[in-house]
DNA sequence: CCGCGGAGGGAGAGCGCTTTCTTGACATGG
DNA sequence: CCATGTCAAGAAAGCGCTCTCCCTCCGCGG
C-alpha cells in the first residue's frame, strides 16, 4: 500500500514559489491575487494533485460543509416499496451537490441510534439537519433549533418548539379525492387512515372528514400503519362492519393496493362495486389491477425544498417557517 | 441565536483539574488512568456537555470515521420500487452504526457528479468507499484501490483492476429457477435479460444459458433494463417472435411483473399457459396477480457484508477478495 | 523630490485534538 | 538508606488550514 503522502498547502506554495496564504487565497477564489501568480498556483495544484484537507479547513472555519439527513429506520422498511425514502434522498442530494456539500445519512431506528443522532448533531459535526418522516413528538428537532443549529423537517413536527418544515397539502389532496368519490355517486365511503402519531396520517384523515362531514355522509374509519398487511386487515374490518360500503380512501397506496386485493378476494368488483383511491402515487400504482387512482405528492421536490431552506438557514438568511407543496389527484381505473 | 461556545478539551481539563492529555486519554478509553481521576474527568465531561471536535481529531489521527457509499443516481430511479437502494443503505448503516462511523451518501449520476465523487474520495475525506450497483467498467474503484484507499463493490466490478466485492450467486439462483421450469415440463423457455453492462444483467443471462444449453432447449433472449416498461416491450417482442413460448424467466421482478400483465393482456393465463419467474423478490412480488415466483437475493446482507469487509480493509486486516452470498428460489403461483 | 495611499503578498497565530517524551511519585531490592 | 524500576500524569509539538495583521512596492500628487 503506497502511503502516497498527499501534498499539503505548504508543498503547493513551495512549488509555486509563493506563501501558503497566497495558495489558500487562490484555492478559495479570492480576487486579490494577480493573474500570473494565480495561474502559477493553479498549475502547481494540478501537478501535485493537491486536494485540500477538509478536516483542517473545518477546524478553522467552523463549518463542516456537510448536512445530516435523519430518517427513522422504519422508513426504510415500512416505505420500502414506495418512493418516499429514495425520493427525499435524491432531492436532497441534488441540492447539496449544487452547493458542494456532503450528505450524511443517519437512520435513527433504535433508541441507541437516536442517541447517536443526537450526539452527532448537537456536537455540531454538521452544518444543519434534515428530518424526514418524523414519528410522534420527537423533541430532537426542537432542541437542535434552540441550540441554533439549522433544522428543517418534512411534515409539520408535532413537538412544542416550532421548527421550519416542508410538507404537502394532505388535507386538500385527500378532500379533493373524497369529493371526487362523492361526486361520482358514492355514498358509503370508508377510509383506511394512517398512523395517528404521524402528521401525514393525521392530516389525511382530516382531509377525509373535511369532505365527508359537509356532505352529511357517515364516516367509517379503520386504522393502518401505511403497510400492505395493515391495509388488508383494515379492509376486512371495514367490510365486516359495513358490508354495504361502496368506496374506500386509503391513506397510502400500499394500503390501497391491499384493499384492492382484499375486495376482490371477497368477490367485490373494483370500481363497479367499490371504488378505491390511494395516496402517494408509487410506481406500482399504475400497475395494480385495476390501475389505482391516487393522490400524488411531489416527494423529490420535498427533499429539494427542505434542503434549500436548510442551506438558507445555514447561511443566515431568513426563510418562511412553512412550505406547503400541492398534491394532485391522479385518476386511473380504480375510482 | 446563542452561539453557545462549545466546550473544548481544555475546558474539561481545567474543570477536572487535570491536563488535556489526561482528558484525551479518558475520552478515548485508555487504561492508564487511575479510576478516581477517570471518574472526575467523566463528571466534568457530562457537566460541560463536552463533545469532541471531530475535525480536530481527524486532523491528527488521519482518520475521518466516515465512509462513502456511492450509487449511480439511476439506481434511485430505476430500482425505485424494489428494495435495492434502501436495502443496501440499511445494511451499511447497521454495520457502520456498530462501528460508530458515519455514512456519506453520494449519488454519481451526472458526469459532474462522478467527478465530484472522484475528487472527494481520492481526497481521502473518507476512510473507505462502498460502490453499489456499478454500471459498465467504471475505472474509479480500481483507481482508488491503487491509491491504497479501501474499496468494496457490490457485484464483481468489470474494470481491469481487481477490487474486493460482495455479490450474490446470480448464476446458481437463475439456473435453479430455469431448471425448475424445465422440471415442471416447460420446453419453450424465453428470458428477458438485464442490461449487459452490469454484472447482474450478464450473469443472470449466463445462469439461464447454463440451464438451457445442457437441456438442449432453444434459447430465446430479449433485453431489458430492469424496468417495467422495458419488461413489457421485451415480452411483446418475445411473444411476436415465439408465440409458442410456455415460460419466461425475467432478470428482475419489475420486468417479470410487466410480463405478467402483458401476457394476460394477450389472453395468456399464468401459469397455465405461460409460467413466469422473476429475480429480486421485491415486496410487490407477493402481491402481483398471480403472486410471482422469484429468486430472492439478500440485499440488506450485501450491504452489511460490504461494510464489514470495508472496515476490515480500513483496519489493515486481510479480507477475501470476493464474497458470494446464496440466492433462494421462492415459489409462488406464477411458475 | 518627498510623502502617501492602495494593492498584492508574506508571516504567524491559532483552530482542538492526539501522542510522544518526560517528569514525578512511589515501591522495591540490595 | 540509596539506587532502580514502574506507572501515572503533564508538557509540548504539531496535524493542515485560514485569516488577520503587516510589510513592501509601486504610482501619483503636491
Amino acid at each position: 500500500m503506497t502511503t502516497a503522502q498527499r501534498p499539503t498547502l505548504e508543498a503547493v506554495a513551495r512549488r509555486a514559489g509563493v506563501s501558503r496564504a497566497t495558495v489558500s487565497r487562490v484555492v478559495n477564489g479570492s480576487t486579490t491575487v494577480a493573474e500570473p501568480i494565480r495561474e502559477a498556483v493553479r498549475r502547481a495544484v494540478t501537478e501535485l494533485g493537491y486536494v485540500p484537507n477538509l478536516a483542517a479547513r473545518s477546524l478553522v472555519t467552523q463549518r463542516t460543509d456537510s448536512v445530516a439527513l435523519v430518517m427513522p429506520e422504519a422508513a426504510t422498511r415500512v416505505f420500502s416499496d414506495d418512493q418516499y425514502f429514495p425520493g427525499i434522498i435524491r432531492g436532497a442530494a441534488q441540492e447539496l451537490e449544487a452547493a458542494d456539500k456532503q450528505l450524511v445519512l443517519m437512520l435513527a431506528g433504535s433508541p441507541a441510534g437516536h442517541e447517536r443522532v443526537e450526539r452527532y448533531t448537537t456536537g455540531r459535526h454538521v452544518d444543519g439537519v434534515l428530518f424526514a418522516s418524523l414519528h410522534g413528538a420527537d423533541p430532537l428537532p426542537g432542541r437542535l433549533a434552540r441550540l441554533g443549529i439549522p433544522v428543517v423537517c418534512s411534515g409539520r413536527p408535532l413537538g412544542g418548539t416550532p421548527v421550519p418544515y416542508v410538507d404537502v397539502d394532505h388535507i386538500g389532496g385527500v378532500s379533493r379525492a373524497v369529493q371526487h368519490l362523492i361526486d361520482s355517486g358514492r355514498r358509503h365511503i370508508a377510509t383506511i387512515a394512517g398512523p395517528q402519531d404521524m402528521v401525514g396520517g393525521i392530516e389525511r384523515l382530516t382531509g377525509y372528514q373535511a369532505a365527508m362531514t359537509p356532505a352529511g355522509l357517515p364516516e367509517w374509519v379503520a386504522y393502518g400503519d401505511f403497510t400492505r398487511e395493515s391495509g388488508a386487515t383494515a379492509t376486512r374490518r371495514l367490510l365486516a362492519e359495513h358490508p354495504d360500503l361502496d368506496a374506500i380512501f386509503a391513506a397510502s397506496d400500499l394500503m390501497a393496493h391491499a384493499a384492492l386485493r382484499t375486495l376482490r378476494a371477497t368477490g367485490r368488483r373494483v370500481p363497479d362495486d367499490v371504488a378505491v383511491i390511494g395516496f402517494d402515487d408509487i410506481e406500482t400504482a399504475a400497475y395494480t389491477d385495476p390501475p389505482l387512482s391516487t393522490v400524488r405528492q411531489p416527494i423529490q421536490e420535498i427533499g429539494r425544498r427542505m434542503t434549500r431552506q436548510l442551506l438558507r438557514l445555514a447561511a443566515g438568511e431568513p426563510i418562511e417557517p412553512a412550505v406547503v407543496l400541492p398534491t394532485e389527484l391522479i385518476l386511473r381505473d380504480s375510482g
